[in-house]
DNA sequence: ATTGGCAGTCAACGCAGGTGAGTGCTAAGC
DNA sequence: GCTTAGCACTCACCTGCGTTGACTGCCAAT
């Protein structure tokens, strides 16, 4: 098996070459950091690795360059998570002027995200399947039209104009809302659809075909949003490194507006650890994005269960600082959130 | 001056030149179009092109190339805005599924002026200065919380969430509600601003800070949405024609992403006629973004005045058919929002 | 005004040789 | 058994050079 040494050769390797861009030989590691052996040591080490696959050589007689698998080892077992700097913890700092809008706090978090690590940043918006109702609103606009607005207990807002083909009448219009109040209040959206299936019934028929129009409207409303949201970020920092992709970044940034599939790509890393987790290179793969890693962590509950953000780049990033970046906004949000559940 | 043919060579060099990205030459255009002279007839008016710099050869011994100025006279004076293809045209009704929801409804937009014109597509949400207010709502959530919707008649939906010290009753809140309705609505949002300001005063002394909290909440809420939005879609074209560029694109995707260039350079825009206006290359010099064209028309109005959208893309684009498909989404756009005025 | 002919220009291409970073292997040393 | 020095070998990269071919620009003839 690979020695304590030879970990630390791939490390050097690993950091060298994320630094430089340029395959690492054996010489320039002796050269940069006192490991107290010679050159030819530290090839012994990297044959060892190499054929471990951790490391590869672009050709013959070049430095090597981590795999796949190099990287992986590397985040698992190598990279320190170091603490953010002063610099960077200012700028969380810098971006705390709270807002009370969920739209407005995603957009500035994804933004932070993406200046601290210089990629692709991607917060996902609170999943609904996992949203309570928190308030529904029924507003008059006019004699025969209504708008109704659905508040989750994550903060979302959506809002929806219906035509009724009846007049309203604003004291009806008041009970229809209690009643959807009382009886949909904090409950999950999915009951929240099957409660509503049946919700015109308890009213007397002559009203219930109103009724019936508003639920149905609801219904759909909410079917709709159903759908999972992404905001992105620093897609122009994809192509700075576009030279740490063999092919083109054209489908990656197809992928990216795409969203459905960086959407599918999240829930599968949904499932792991609460920290942050890495999808590296080919892990990826089947989504068609080999040559990508992703970094995510959940957010918005102890259990990190509401929703994920992370960030995108090439494989040749920057791990240990995006990680943490990742972690501590992660955390940042979920506080945010936290102390004002209404957002 | 340029003679009669002088002008249709420069035509078939544009044409040329966006079909085939390489420099055009007297010889391959006497071959492609029937111009009934020889080649060297074409060079002498080549050579007039070139006096007037509407072209420009790369290098002595090669093709000549559009010139900044070759473009603008092309789409001035030469370009044909031919109606939209049967497909395009098909497109557009299939995205006619019309949604109740603004952000969706432009969503659509963007996306569909992106497939249409393989370009960057940008949509500009109606401006709030040229809104007016149809609707205010006061949502109770808890006993010391409450949300405010605010609504305009372009069809933009803006929700904000404040705590009041006070207490909130609800039939006093009715009352607020109310009158705020009948004293704003369908005023503009700098006089509804002004409005607000003194608002509270009406009210029984006792009333007034719970009322001025509320005033005073609406007023940044408006004040904060003062800021013009834009949605866009297609980035992933800009890296497909990165070719076209000298320089790197990074700076211009930079520019997509910040916002502010791209809405004060649609501001720019905004005074010329109501079709489709073209801005291109160095005319957008000041904003640091010479190296593209963008191409707007207004929509929303039959003066179309709401709002702007268009695309931007690099000089060397298909005019022709991204002009006629800007001109056809903003009709169609201004019909769908004036269709259904609520959205 | 148009045309054919012809010399001149210059980017692009392919080829050959030199350079150097870096490896793999082997034999000797601790 | 691990480490080290030495040495032959490989191969991407650079540079210079001659060739090619697509064009233009000009001029004299129509």
């Amino acid at each position: 098996m690979v020695s304590g040494r030879s970990l630390d050769v791939l490390r050097v390797i690993v950091q060298d070459y994320v630094a430089s861009r340029e395959p690492v030989g054996s010489k320039s590691i002796v050269e940069r950091h006192s490991f107290g052996v010679s050159a030819a040591t530290i090839r012994n080490d990297m044959a060892l690795l190499e054929e471990e696959e951790l490391i590869a050589a672009p050709h013959t007689s070049s430095g090597r360059v981590p795999t796949d698998k190099g990287y992986r080892m590397f985040v698992d077992h190598l990279a320190d998570v170091r603490p953010l700097t002063a610099a960077q913890r200012q700028a969380i700092d810098a971006f705390l002027g709270a807002s009370l809008d969920l739209d407005d706090v995603l957009a500035r978090t994804v933004r932070l995200l993406s200046q601290l690590t210089h990629q692709v940043a991607l917060v996902q918006y609170p999943l609904l399947s996992k949203s309570r109702v928190r308030h529904i609103e029924l507003v008059p606009l006019s004699t025969t039209r209504l708008m109704s607005v659905f508040i989750t207990d994550t903060g979302r807002v959506e809002q929806r104009i219906l035509d009724v083909a009846a007049e309203l009448d604003d004291t009806f219009l008041a009970e229809i809302r209690a009643r959807l109040n009382s009886v949909l209040g904090g409950i999950g959206l999915a009951e929240a659809m099957d409660t509503l299936d049946g919700f015109a019934d308890q009213f007397p028929a002559a009203r219930q075909p109103l009724v019936r129009t508003i639920a149905s409207s609801l219904i759909e409303q909410i079917g709709a949003n159903r759908q999972d949201k992404l905001v992105m970020a620093g897609t122009a920092n994809l192509v700075r490194t576009e030279e740490d992709f063999s092919g083109s970044i054209f489908p990656v940034l197809e992928a990216i507006e795409e969203q459905v599939t960086l959407l599918r790509l999240f829930g599968e890393m949904a499932a792991d650890q609460n920290g942050v987790v890495a999808s590296i290179g080919r892990e990826n793969a089947e989504f068609g994005l080999g040559e990508i890693s992703v970094l995510t962590s959940g957010y918005g509950a102890s259990d990190g269960s509401i929703a994920r953000l992370g960030v995108l780049g090439p494989l040749r990033m920057d791990y240990s600082n995006n990680m943490a970046a990742v972690r501590a906004v992660a955390r940042y949000l979920t506080k945010l959130l936290g102390d004002d559940p209404s957002n």
